[in-house]
DNA sequence: TTTGGAAACTTAACAGTGTTAAGTATATTT
DNA sequence: AAATATACTTAACACTGTTAAGTTTCCAAA
Protein backbone atom coordinates (compact mmCIF):
# COMPACT_ATOMS: atom_id res chain seq x y z
CA UNK A 1 0.00 0.00 0.00
CA UNK A 2 1.10 3.04 -0.77
CA UNK A 3 -0.33 5.34 1.73
CA UNK A 4 3.54 5.86 3.44
CA UNK A 5 4.11 6.88 -0.09
CA UNK A 6 1.80 9.07 -0.40
CA UNK A 7 1.99 11.02 3.00
CA UNK A 8 5.64 11.03 2.31
CA UNK A 9 4.79 13.36 -0.79
CA UNK A 10 2.20 15.41 1.11
CA UNK A 11 5.41 16.30 3.25
CA UNK A 12 7.48 17.55 0.44
CA UNK A 13 4.79 19.55 -0.75
CA UNK A 14 4.27 21.07 2.43
CA UNK A 15 7.51 21.63 2.54
CA UNK A 16 8.22 23.08 -0.81
CA UNK A 17 5.02 25.21 -0.60
CA UNK A 18 6.06 26.71 2.40
CA UNK A 19 9.42 27.88 1.06
CA UNK A 20 7.67 29.49 -2.28
CA UNK A 21 5.41 31.61 0.13
CA UNK A 22 8.30 32.46 2.21
CA UNK A 23 9.99 33.40 -1.42
CA UNK A 24 6.91 35.20 -2.02
CA UNK A 25 6.33 37.09 0.89
CA UNK A 26 10.44 37.94 0.73
CA UNK A 27 10.06 39.63 -3.38
CA UNK A 28 7.38 41.14 -2.16
CA UNK A 29 7.71 42.72 0.96
CA UNK A 30 11.60 42.30 1.54
CA UNK A 31 13.49 40.85 4.29
CA UNK A 32 12.39 43.02 7.07
CA UNK A 33 8.86 41.88 6.80
CA UNK A 34 9.65 38.01 6.13
CA UNK A 35 8.19 37.25 9.26
CA UNK A 36 7.08 33.65 10.29
CA UNK A 37 3.90 34.52 10.83
CA UNK A 38 3.64 36.22 7.21
CA UNK A 39 4.80 33.34 5.82
CA UNK A 40 2.22 30.56 7.70
CA UNK A 41 -0.67 33.44 6.50
CA UNK A 42 -0.06 32.67 3.02
CA UNK A 43 -0.36 29.11 3.58
CA UNK A 44 -2.77 28.87 5.88
CA UNK A 45 -1.67 27.25 8.28
CA UNK A 46 -0.51 28.19 11.69
CA UNK A 47 2.89 29.54 12.65
CA UNK A 48 4.07 26.09 14.59
CA UNK A 49 3.67 24.07 11.59
CA UNK A 50 6.48 25.84 10.15
CA UNK A 51 8.93 24.55 12.69
CA UNK A 52 7.79 20.93 11.73
CA UNK A 53 9.13 21.54 8.42
CA UNK A 54 11.93 23.83 8.99
CA UNK A 55 14.19 24.08 12.71
CA UNK A 56 14.30 27.95 12.31
CA UNK A 57 13.55 31.01 10.51
CA UNK A 58 17.65 31.06 9.58
CA UNK A 59 17.21 27.68 7.93
CA UNK A 60 14.51 29.21 5.88
CA UNK A 61 16.28 31.94 4.93
CA UNK A 62 19.65 29.98 4.04
CA UNK A 63 17.16 27.96 1.93
CA UNK A 64 16.61 31.04 -0.57
CA UNK A 65 19.87 32.30 0.01
CA UNK A 66 20.61 29.10 -1.76
CA UNK A 67 18.14 29.80 -4.20
CA UNK A 68 19.45 33.20 -5.06
CA UNK A 69 23.25 31.19 -5.51
CA UNK A 70 20.92 28.63 -8.24
CA UNK A 71 19.71 32.28 -10.04
CA UNK A 72 23.06 33.88 -10.19
CA UNK A 73 24.80 30.54 -11.49
CA UNK A 74 22.18 30.33 -14.02
CA UNK A 75 23.09 33.89 -15.14
CA UNK A 76 27.04 33.26 -15.46
CA UNK A 77 26.66 29.80 -16.98
CA UNK A 78 26.20 31.38 -20.12
CA UNK A 79 29.83 33.11 -20.08
CA UNK A 80 31.40 30.05 -20.18
CA UNK A 81 31.56 30.32 -23.95
CA UNK A 82 33.47 33.24 -23.52
CA UNK A 83 36.86 31.81 -24.61
CA UNK A 84 39.45 34.68 -23.70
CA UNK A 85 39.40 34.73 -20.00
CA UNK A 86 39.69 38.26 -19.82
CA UNK A 87 36.89 39.44 -21.53
CA UNK A 88 34.87 36.88 -19.40
CA UNK A 89 36.34 38.54 -15.99
CA UNK A 90 35.06 41.50 -17.47
CA UNK A 91 31.21 39.61 -18.77
CA UNK A 92 31.04 38.30 -15.20
CA UNK A 93 31.25 41.70 -13.68
CA UNK A 94 28.64 43.09 -15.64
CA UNK A 95 26.62 39.54 -15.09
CA UNK A 96 27.22 40.52 -11.20
CA UNK A 97 25.98 44.24 -11.31
CA UNK A 98 23.01 43.35 -12.89
CA UNK A 99 22.15 40.50 -11.04
CA UNK A 100 22.43 43.07 -8.02
CA UNK A 101 20.21 45.83 -9.09
CA UNK A 102 17.68 42.94 -10.65
CA UNK A 103 17.32 41.29 -7.31
CA UNK A 104 18.61 43.57 -4.81
CA UNK A 105 17.03 41.24 -1.75
CA UNK A 106 18.21 38.22 -2.86
CA UNK A 107 21.77 39.58 -3.38
CA UNK A 108 21.33 41.04 0.15
CA UNK A 109 20.45 37.60 1.69
CA UNK A 110 23.23 36.28 -0.52
CA UNK A 111 26.20 38.92 0.30
CA UNK A 112 25.12 40.83 3.21
CA UNK A 113 23.27 39.36 5.40
CA UNK A 114 24.42 37.32 8.23
CA UNK A 115 21.40 35.26 8.97
CA UNK A 116 22.11 32.67 6.04
CA UNK A 117 25.28 32.27 7.55
CA UNK A 118 24.78 31.13 10.81
CA UNK A 119 23.39 27.74 9.61
CA UNK A 120 26.76 27.36 8.40
CA UNK A 121 28.50 27.15 12.12
CA UNK A 122 25.55 24.93 13.02
CA UNK A 123 25.40 21.72 10.23
CA UNK A 124 27.99 21.75 7.67
CA UNK A 125 30.90 24.12 8.53
CA UNK A 126 31.50 25.16 4.15
CA UNK A 127 29.68 27.73 2.69
CA UNK A 128 29.09 25.38 -0.56
CA UNK A 129 27.42 27.87 -2.54
CA UNK A 130 29.46 30.77 -1.91
CA UNK A 131 33.20 28.36 -2.28
CA UNK A 132 31.05 27.43 -5.93
CA UNK A 133 30.72 30.62 -7.14
CA UNK A 134 34.44 31.91 -6.07
CA UNK A 135 35.80 29.32 -7.56
CA UNK A 136 34.64 30.10 -11.19
CA UNK A 137 35.91 33.41 -10.51
CA UNK A 138 39.55 32.30 -9.61
CA UNK A 139 39.58 30.00 -12.46
CA UNK A 140 39.30 32.69 -14.80
CA UNK A 141 41.79 35.12 -12.64
CA UNK A 142 44.09 32.38 -12.59
CA UNK A 143 44.24 32.03 -16.30
CA UNK A 144 43.94 35.89 -16.48
CA UNK A 145 46.98 36.20 -14.47
CA UNK A 146 48.67 32.89 -16.86
CA UNK A 147 48.28 35.49 -19.72
CA UNK A 148 49.25 38.43 -18.49
CA UNK A 149 46.26 40.04 -18.19
CA UNK A 150 46.02 40.77 -14.41
CA UNK A 151 49.31 41.54 -12.65
CA UNK A 152 48.28 39.78 -9.33
CA UNK A 153 50.51 38.04 -7.05
CA UNK A 154 48.03 35.88 -5.17
CA UNK A 155 45.16 33.98 -7.07
CA UNK A 156 42.66 34.27 -4.02
CA UNK A 157 43.87 37.50 -2.68
CA UNK A 158 43.40 39.04 -6.57
CA UNK A 159 40.22 37.47 -7.18
CA UNK A 160 39.00 38.51 -3.13
CA UNK A 161 40.04 41.99 -4.92
CA UNK A 162 37.60 41.88 -7.65
CA UNK A 163 34.97 40.50 -5.70
CA UNK A 164 34.98 43.27 -3.31
CA UNK A 165 35.18 45.87 -5.18
CA UNK A 166 32.31 44.86 -7.34
CA UNK A 167 30.21 44.15 -4.01
CA UNK A 168 31.29 47.45 -2.68
CA UNK A 169 29.57 49.14 -5.16
CA UNK A 170 26.17 47.74 -5.39
CA UNK A 171 26.34 47.40 -1.03
CA UNK A 172 26.80 50.91 -1.35
CA UNK A 173 24.51 52.08 -3.58
CA UNK A 174 22.18 49.72 -2.56
CA UNK A 175 22.68 51.14 1.32
CA UNK A 176 21.68 54.53 -0.01
CA UNK A 177 25.39 55.97 0.29
CA UNK A 178 25.02 57.14 -3.37
CA UNK A 179 23.66 60.38 -1.11
CA UNK A 180 27.29 61.87 -1.43
CA UNK A 181 26.39 62.26 -5.30
CA UNK A 182 24.21 64.47 -7.28
CA UNK A 183 20.50 62.93 -7.63
CA UNK A 184 21.15 62.41 -11.40
CA UNK A 185 24.51 61.06 -11.01
CA UNK A 186 23.98 58.61 -7.93
CA UNK A 187 21.62 56.82 -10.27
CA UNK A 188 24.25 55.83 -12.60
CA UNK A 189 27.06 55.67 -10.40
CA UNK A 190 27.52 51.80 -10.14
CA UNK A 191 28.04 51.80 -14.16
CA UNK A 192 30.28 55.04 -14.00
CA UNK A 193 32.68 53.63 -11.69
CA UNK A 194 32.71 49.86 -13.33
CA UNK A 195 33.69 51.80 -16.47
CA UNK A 196 36.79 53.33 -14.57
CA UNK A 197 37.39 50.18 -13.09
CA UNK A 198 37.02 48.22 -16.78
CA UNK A 199 39.68 51.10 -17.85
CA UNK A 200 41.96 50.53 -14.95
CA UNK A 201 42.06 46.60 -15.79
CA UNK A 202 42.66 47.28 -19.72
CA UNK A 203 45.90 49.13 -19.02
CA UNK A 204 47.10 45.82 -18.01
CA UNK A 205 44.80 43.92 -20.38
CA UNK A 206 46.80 44.90 -23.45
CA UNK B 1 17.36 83.43 39.03
CA UNK B 2 19.04 80.90 37.41
CA UNK B 3 16.74 78.35 37.67
CA UNK B 4 15.51 77.63 33.91
CA UNK B 5 19.16 77.55 33.09
CA UNK B 6 19.74 74.98 36.03
CA UNK B 7 16.49 73.10 34.34
CA UNK B 8 18.04 73.62 30.81
CA UNK B 9 21.52 71.99 32.14
CA UNK B 10 19.83 69.04 33.52
CA UNK B 11 17.90 68.35 30.05
CA UNK B 12 20.94 68.78 28.13
CA UNK B 13 22.36 66.31 30.68
CA UNK B 14 19.89 64.01 30.30
CA UNK B 15 19.81 64.18 26.86
CA UNK B 16 23.61 63.50 26.25
CA UNK B 17 23.56 60.67 29.08
CA UNK B 18 21.15 58.51 26.81
CA UNK B 19 23.50 58.61 24.39
CA UNK B 20 26.43 57.22 26.18
CA UNK B 21 24.30 54.73 27.69
CA UNK B 22 23.13 54.13 24.07
CA UNK B 23 26.76 54.32 22.97
CA UNK B 24 27.98 51.76 26.12
CA UNK B 25 25.22 49.17 24.88
CA UNK B 26 26.00 49.64 21.21
CA UNK B 27 29.68 48.91 21.83
CA UNK B 28 29.13 46.57 24.47
CA UNK B 29 26.61 44.41 22.93
CA UNK B 30 26.19 45.25 19.24
CA UNK B 31 23.82 46.78 16.63
CA UNK B 32 20.75 43.84 17.14
CA UNK B 33 21.16 44.13 21.01
CA UNK B 34 21.10 48.28 21.17
CA UNK B 35 17.31 48.54 22.46
CA UNK B 36 15.24 51.44 23.63
CA UNK B 37 14.87 49.25 26.87
CA UNK B 38 18.50 48.50 27.11
CA UNK B 39 19.24 52.12 26.80
CA UNK B 40 16.38 53.19 29.60
CA UNK B 41 17.34 50.67 31.71
CA UNK B 42 21.20 51.82 32.06
CA UNK B 43 20.16 55.01 33.07
CA UNK B 44 17.62 53.91 35.17
CA UNK B 45 14.68 55.96 33.37
CA UNK B 46 11.87 54.20 31.70
CA UNK B 47 11.64 53.61 28.21
CA UNK B 48 9.11 56.24 27.06
CA UNK B 49 11.77 59.22 28.84
CA UNK B 50 13.63 58.13 26.37
CA UNK B 51 11.16 59.93 23.20
CA UNK B 52 10.90 62.84 25.46
CA UNK B 53 14.82 63.30 24.39
CA UNK B 54 14.55 61.97 21.10
CA UNK B 55 12.01 61.46 18.19
CA UNK B 56 12.50 57.79 17.79
CA UNK B 57 15.46 55.16 17.29
CA UNK B 58 16.61 55.96 13.99
CA UNK B 59 17.26 59.51 15.91
CA UNK B 60 19.65 57.79 18.45
CA UNK B 61 21.04 55.33 15.52
CA UNK B 62 22.18 58.65 13.53
CA UNK B 63 23.41 60.11 16.70
CA UNK B 64 25.70 57.37 16.96
CA UNK B 65 26.24 57.07 13.38
CA UNK B 66 27.67 60.83 13.36
CA UNK B 67 30.24 60.16 16.60
CA UNK B 68 31.49 57.73 13.92
CA UNK B 69 31.91 60.14 11.19
CA UNK B 70 33.80 62.22 13.62
CA UNK B 71 35.99 59.64 15.21
CA UNK B 72 37.14 58.39 11.59
CA UNK B 73 37.70 62.32 10.38
CA UNK B 74 40.01 62.14 13.71
CA UNK B 75 42.09 59.35 12.35
CA UNK B 76 41.81 60.94 9.02
CA UNK B 77 43.62 64.46 10.11
CA UNK B 78 46.64 63.83 10.56
CA UNK B 79 47.03 62.40 6.50
CA UNK B 80 46.68 66.11 5.93
CA UNK B 81 50.60 66.43 6.27
CA UNK B 82 51.22 63.78 3.54
CA UNK B 83 52.42 66.57 0.76
CA UNK B 84 52.34 63.72 -2.34
CA UNK B 85 48.41 63.12 -3.17
CA UNK B 86 49.08 59.06 -3.92
CA UNK B 87 50.66 58.44 -0.90
CA UNK B 88 48.03 60.71 0.93
CA UNK B 89 45.18 58.48 -0.83
CA UNK B 90 47.02 54.79 -0.10
CA UNK B 91 47.26 56.20 3.44
CA UNK B 92 43.82 56.98 3.56
CA UNK B 93 42.70 53.66 2.45
CA UNK B 94 45.09 51.92 5.22
CA UNK B 95 43.40 54.05 8.03
CA UNK B 96 39.65 53.18 6.28
CA UNK B 97 40.40 49.59 6.86
CA UNK B 98 42.34 49.74 10.20
CA UNK B 99 38.44 52.09 11.27
CA UNK B 100 36.47 49.38 10.36
CA UNK B 101 38.48 46.64 11.81
CA UNK B 102 38.90 48.21 15.07
CA UNK B 103 35.62 49.56 14.82
CA UNK B 104 33.29 47.29 13.32
CA UNK B 105 29.56 48.46 14.78
CA UNK B 106 30.60 52.11 13.98
CA UNK B 107 31.25 51.21 10.52
CA UNK B 108 28.47 48.99 10.18
CA UNK B 109 26.52 51.90 11.43
CA UNK B 110 28.38 54.58 9.07
CA UNK B 111 28.32 52.80 6.29
CA UNK B 112 26.11 49.57 5.85
CA UNK B 113 22.39 50.09 8.07
CA UNK B 114 19.83 52.07 6.34
CA UNK B 115 18.64 53.44 9.97
CA UNK B 116 20.72 56.33 9.65
CA UNK B 117 19.91 57.54 6.22
CA UNK B 118 16.12 57.27 7.21
CA UNK B 119 16.76 60.25 9.31
CA UNK B 120 18.10 62.01 6.24
CA UNK B 121 14.34 61.74 4.05
CA UNK B 122 12.64 63.09 7.41
CA UNK B 123 14.33 66.40 7.73
CA UNK B 124 17.96 67.63 6.26
CA UNK B 125 17.71 65.78 2.84
CA UNK B 126 21.75 66.05 2.71
CA UNK B 127 24.45 63.56 4.24
CA UNK B 128 26.38 65.91 5.88
CA UNK B 129 28.59 63.07 7.26
CA UNK B 130 29.19 61.17 4.48
CA UNK B 131 29.06 64.03 2.07
CA UNK B 132 32.28 65.81 4.34
CA UNK B 133 34.57 62.47 4.34
CA UNK B 134 33.66 61.48 0.48
CA UNK B 135 34.95 65.34 -0.50
CA UNK B 136 38.52 64.83 1.58
CA UNK B 137 38.73 61.21 -0.48
CA UNK B 138 37.30 63.62 -3.83
CA UNK B 139 40.04 65.81 -3.18
CA UNK B 140 43.16 63.85 -3.18
CA UNK B 141 41.55 61.76 -6.24
CA UNK B 142 41.35 65.20 -8.44
CA UNK B 143 45.12 65.82 -7.22
CA UNK B 144 46.24 62.32 -7.99
CA UNK B 145 44.74 62.84 -11.66
CA UNK B 146 45.71 66.03 -12.34
CA UNK B 147 49.49 64.79 -11.74
CA UNK B 148 48.84 61.58 -13.35
CA UNK B 149 48.66 59.17 -10.93
CA UNK B 150 45.21 57.71 -11.28
CA UNK B 151 43.87 57.22 -14.49
CA UNK B 152 39.93 58.28 -14.23
CA UNK B 153 38.41 60.27 -16.08
CA UNK B 154 35.31 61.12 -13.70
CA UNK B 155 36.71 62.41 -10.06
CA UNK B 156 33.38 61.45 -8.61
CA UNK B 157 33.45 57.84 -10.27
CA UNK B 158 37.09 56.91 -9.55
CA UNK B 159 36.49 58.29 -6.17
CA UNK B 160 33.49 56.16 -5.67
CA UNK B 161 35.33 53.29 -6.91
CA UNK B 162 38.30 53.14 -4.77
CA UNK B 163 35.70 53.88 -1.54
CA UNK B 164 33.88 51.00 -2.54
CA UNK B 165 36.62 48.59 -3.52
CA UNK B 166 37.40 49.06 0.66
CA UNK B 167 34.27 48.95 1.70
CA UNK B 168 33.38 45.99 -0.40
CA UNK B 169 36.53 43.79 1.59
CA UNK B 170 35.90 45.13 5.11
CA UNK B 171 31.96 44.24 4.41
CA UNK B 172 32.30 40.94 3.11
CA UNK B 173 34.94 40.32 6.18
CA UNK B 174 32.61 41.51 8.29
CA UNK B 175 29.98 39.41 7.24
CA UNK B 176 31.67 36.29 7.48
CA UNK B 177 32.24 35.71 3.57
CA UNK B 178 35.81 34.98 3.78
CA UNK B 179 34.50 31.45 4.58
CA UNK B 180 35.50 31.10 0.53
CA UNK B 181 39.22 30.65 1.59
CA UNK B 182 41.23 28.60 4.06
CA UNK B 183 40.33 30.11 7.51
CA UNK B 184 44.60 30.88 7.94
CA UNK B 185 43.83 33.23 5.05
CA UNK B 186 40.38 34.36 5.63
CA UNK B 187 42.10 36.32 8.62
CA UNK B 188 44.10 38.18 6.44
CA UNK B 189 42.22 38.51 2.82
CA UNK B 190 41.44 42.01 3.56
CA UNK B 191 45.49 42.98 4.14
CA UNK B 192 46.48 40.90 1.57
CA UNK B 193 43.76 41.79 -1.02
CA UNK B 194 44.45 45.75 -0.53
CA UNK B 195 48.26 44.57 -0.93
CA UNK B 196 47.16 43.52 -4.60
CA UNK B 197 44.99 46.85 -4.86
CA UNK B 198 48.28 49.02 -3.93
CA UNK B 199 50.37 47.09 -6.51
CA UNK B 200 47.55 47.80 -9.35
CA UNK B 201 47.38 51.41 -8.30
CA UNK B 202 51.38 51.83 -8.21
CA UNK B 203 51.54 50.57 -11.53
CA UNK B 204 50.18 54.01 -12.70
CA UNK B 205 51.85 56.02 -9.93
CA UNK B 206 55.05 54.80 -11.40
C1' DT C 1 -15.80 -2.57 14.61
C1' DT C 2 -13.72 -0.65 18.34
C1' DT C 3 -9.56 0.67 20.67
C1' DG C 4 -4.77 2.40 21.04
C1' DG C 5 -1.34 5.14 19.49
C1' DA C 6 1.30 7.69 16.39
C1' DA C 7 1.43 11.59 13.38
C1' DA C 8 0.00 16.29 12.07
C1' DC C 9 -1.41 20.42 13.40
C1' DT C 10 -3.08 24.28 16.62
C1' DT C 11 -3.62 27.08 20.84
C1' DA C 12 -1.63 29.67 24.16
C1' DA C 13 2.07 31.39 26.05
C1' DC C 14 6.97 33.44 26.90
C1' DA C 15 10.15 36.92 26.32
C1' DG C 16 11.38 40.25 23.58
C1' DT C 17 10.83 44.61 20.15
C1' DG C 18 9.43 50.01 18.95
C1' DT C 19 6.05 53.14 20.11
C1' DT C 20 2.11 55.85 22.19
C1' DA C 21 -2.10 57.32 24.99
C1' DA C 22 -3.22 58.22 29.37
C1' DG C 23 -2.12 58.88 34.11
C1' DT C 24 0.71 60.64 38.09
C1' DA C 25 3.62 63.12 40.66
C1' DT C 26 6.44 67.47 41.17
C1' DA C 27 7.33 72.18 40.74
C1' DT C 28 6.08 76.79 39.21
C1' DT C 29 2.89 80.48 38.44
C1' DT C 30 -1.33 82.92 39.27
C1' DA D 1 -4.35 77.94 48.09
C1' DA D 2 -5.68 76.78 43.35
C1' DA D 3 -4.46 76.28 38.61
C1' DT D 4 -1.16 75.15 35.39
C1' DA D 5 2.86 73.52 33.25
C1' DT D 6 6.78 70.17 33.36
C1' DA D 7 8.82 65.67 33.89
C1' DC D 8 8.28 61.23 34.13
C1' DT D 9 5.85 56.46 34.44
C1' DT D 10 2.34 52.84 33.75
C1' DA D 11 -0.03 50.16 30.77
C1' DA D 12 -1.04 48.96 26.56
C1' DC D 13 -0.82 47.93 21.28
C1' DA D 14 0.92 45.44 17.62
C1' DC D 15 4.48 43.16 16.35
C1' DT D 16 8.68 39.47 16.46
C1' DG D 17 10.85 34.19 16.94
C1' DT D 18 10.05 30.21 19.41
C1' DT D 19 8.21 26.34 22.37
C1' DA D 20 5.30 23.43 25.68
C1' DA D 21 1.11 21.52 25.87
C1' DG D 22 -3.21 20.26 23.91
C1' DT D 23 -6.19 18.70 20.10
C1' DT D 24 -7.55 16.53 16.01
C1' DT D 25 -6.86 13.20 12.42
C1' DC D 26 -5.73 8.95 10.70
C1' DC D 27 -3.98 4.24 10.42
C1' DA D 28 -3.20 -0.36 12.46
C1' DA D 29 -3.88 -3.99 15.59
C1' DA D 30 -7.20 -6.46 18.84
Amino acid sequence: MGINERKEREKEELHKSILTAAREVFLEKGFDQTSIRSIAQKIEYSPTTIYLYYKDKDAILYALHTEGFYLLGSKMEVLNSVENPFERIKAMGRVYIQFAMDHPDYYDLMFVQKSPMNKLDEDHDVWREGQTTFDGLKFSVAQCIEQGYLPFNDVEAGSYLLWATLHGMCNLYDRGRCKVLDEEKSEQIVDLAFAEFLKMLDAFGN
